[in-house]
DNA sequence: TCCGATTTGTTCGTATGTATG
DNA sequence: GCATACATACGAACAAATCGG
């Protein structure tokens, strides 16, 4: 039935037989077990060893012990913790709270709680936070990568998590060197809609701008180049910007308003998000033009500035609160052992309002 | 130096005894400790018995043990829990994001992670969280009481936490019951200092609309109330409006419409906070009324509505962000014992915008 | 209700293995 | 190589709780 070896302390033996008779089913909770003496005459064991085996069990939740009754296997798998850590960029802004709200509401509605922290953009910040979360018990972990067109450095950590068996998923990006389970938008497919929509309106000459550090930004800079290669239009690199976050600030309105300044100028302009399509309306509407009689824009992620100035953003949908319980049904998944790696993409979606214009 | 008696298991005796040196820094972090033989001999014990008092405190994080070097004195304080909860009301919207962004910023800028959870204004929901929090293990709680102005029913939990000797913090409201430590603005203050601003602007007719499930809103209410008769003027309960979070979508809208429709209405409307303001000037401009010209509205909050429509309310500050950081060095200090109940009132500021003007 | 069998809890003794310095 | 320190393993005894007869 089964012999101890020389390969590892018999106590140790005797425990992983034990535990795996418990997760195969084989003990059911509640159930009594051999007592200590049978099992050590069992296995031509001390009774000492017997104990040792038993006790490191005890102590990790898989039974309880009872003086004078016997050994139990538990009912309350203490084993699965109930914390799940969800990490992304940034928490108040945009639409991150609709998705923290979304994952939220999920996690806490089947019992588990969230860890919320955010990264700010900083990798730094990512590598002490994903510190924190290895040195607390966390049973999962919803991770958006920070500034994920970047090497990731912060590798180890996800290693560390897969040798402890703790699953995560990643949001918005993933780095292309886990393998991970992941729940992103079809970014290419988003902008590839927004630039073709704006070509369909007649337009030809059309400036993009994007996020340079993150997979986003990237994705999104491809699905433009690929429309505008199905007109025929070969990219002027004066007319595609990038920035990264640090120059999130000051870089967008100048690159807008360096184009505005040239003789010929674009007729419209493809955005990295909403965020910055607002910076770009205002760069326009310092410079005497209007959106969209002279120049049309398009924005990404249908947040709420979209259509919170006069001008209303033709954008990509986003599904925020939506996608938060996804991601949460998802993690859940994973840590009950239901599903191993979900991957979802979903398809992007055109949204259109009133930043854009026919032209002929 | 030190008996065993027989009161209880000599390992456990020893355990305690090590245990109150690690806590009491007589064995500082990295210190190495007197070796198993040592301490057999030292206290007449076996060395079996020793190994079990070291084996339990090495469970308990207080403890390494080092084959062949040692045993050594954790760096890592395991028993001082790192989870923090914080249970608001929303997460979200309005200033919710704002505060949680604060309170985030503090917590992992110090190693301690955040346990976020909602209750959608549902006090079972409430119970739900508290119960889930009581199950894990949190370190700190900061609340903000969900309809603070009925009775509290989870009370108990409260009594749990105080029976465990976890800290916790109300925020935004308190439980006079409780006595517990708290953050909140001086709501009173706030709208009698809005409702004085109308007054000397020289309004003689104001309407009121509250909520009436949570204290902020009695206390709003009590502010607006007091500034009145300060004026000589007897509250008129036809333009006193109360509603309950479930009412929330609709009567702001429909109380307002009726009091236009009255033969005498009010000049100006003091509300609950900028959120109903937004309600209240929708029913105006839809009665074809102007904000300020013929009516005069002032919200509470300064929420990023205030200042988001054509119409820039006059409201009161909230400090947001920078009351989420006071808050998380707040229940920092409580956890470590560096505070027992801090209890701050931020006084309340007016900001005066455009949505109120002088009548004669 | 008490007794004895069973089972876990505590404590001792002894011996050997293995990593560290 | 040697002393020291922790790790593994065996054996034995008694205490304390539980349970069936």
């Amino acid at each position: 039935m089964f012999e101890l070896n020389d390969s590892s302390p018999k106590y140790h033996q005797l425990k992983e037989f034990i535990k795996t008779q418990i997760l195969d089913g084989e003990i059911l909770p509640g159930e009594k077990l051999t007592s200590e003496n049978a099992l050590a005459r069992q296995f031509k064991l001390s009774r000492h060893t017997v104990r040792q085996a038993l006790g490191e069990l005890e102590n990790e939740g898989f039974i309880c012990r009872e003086k004078g009754r016997g050994t139990f296997c538990s009912f309350s798998e203490k084993n699965t913790i109930k914390n799940i850590a969800v990490l992304t960029t940034y928490i108040s802004d945009y639409i991150f709270p609709a998705i923290i709200r979304g994952i939220e509401e999920v996690l806490s509605n089947n019992g588990y709680n969230l860890i919320l922290a955010n990264t700010n953009n900083d990798k730094l910040k990512e590598a002490q936070c994903l510190e924190n979360f290895l040195n607390q018990e966390i049973g999962a972990l919803i991770i958006e990568p920070t500034k994920s067109a970047l090497e990731n450095i912060n590798i180890d950590y996800f290693r560390k998590l897969e040798a402890k068996g703790i699953p995560y998923l990643m949001l918005h990006a993933c780095y292309p060197d886990l393998d991970p389970a992941y729940v992103i938008m079809d970014d290419a497919q988003g902008s590839y809609l927004t630039t073709n929509h704006l070509l369909q309106m007649g337009h030809r000459r059309i400036a993009g701008i994007f996020k340079s550090d993150d997979l986003q930004g990237v994705k999104r800079q491809t699905g433009f180049l690929s429309a505008l290669k199905e007109y025929g239009i070969t990219e002027n690199p004066k007319w595609i910007g990038n920035y990264s976050t640090e120059q999130l600030r000051a870089y967008p309105y100048q690159f807008i308003q360096n184009l505005l300044h040239q003789d010929e100028r674009p007729t419209a302009i493809v955005c990295y998000n909403d965020q910055i399509a607002l910076e770009v309306l205002e760069a326009i509407r310092n410079e005497g033009l209007k959106v969209p009689d002279d120049i049309s824009v398009v924005g990404f992620d249908d947040s709420s500035l979209a259509t919170a100035t006069e001008i209303k953003l033709t954008t990509i949908k986003h599904p925020k609160a939506s996608m938060g319980r996804q991601v949460g049904n998802n993690i859940i998944q994973m840590l009950t052992g239901k599903v191993k790696k979900p991957r979802l993409t979903y398809p992007s979606e055109l949204i259109i309002r009133s930043s854009c214009r026919n032209i002929k």
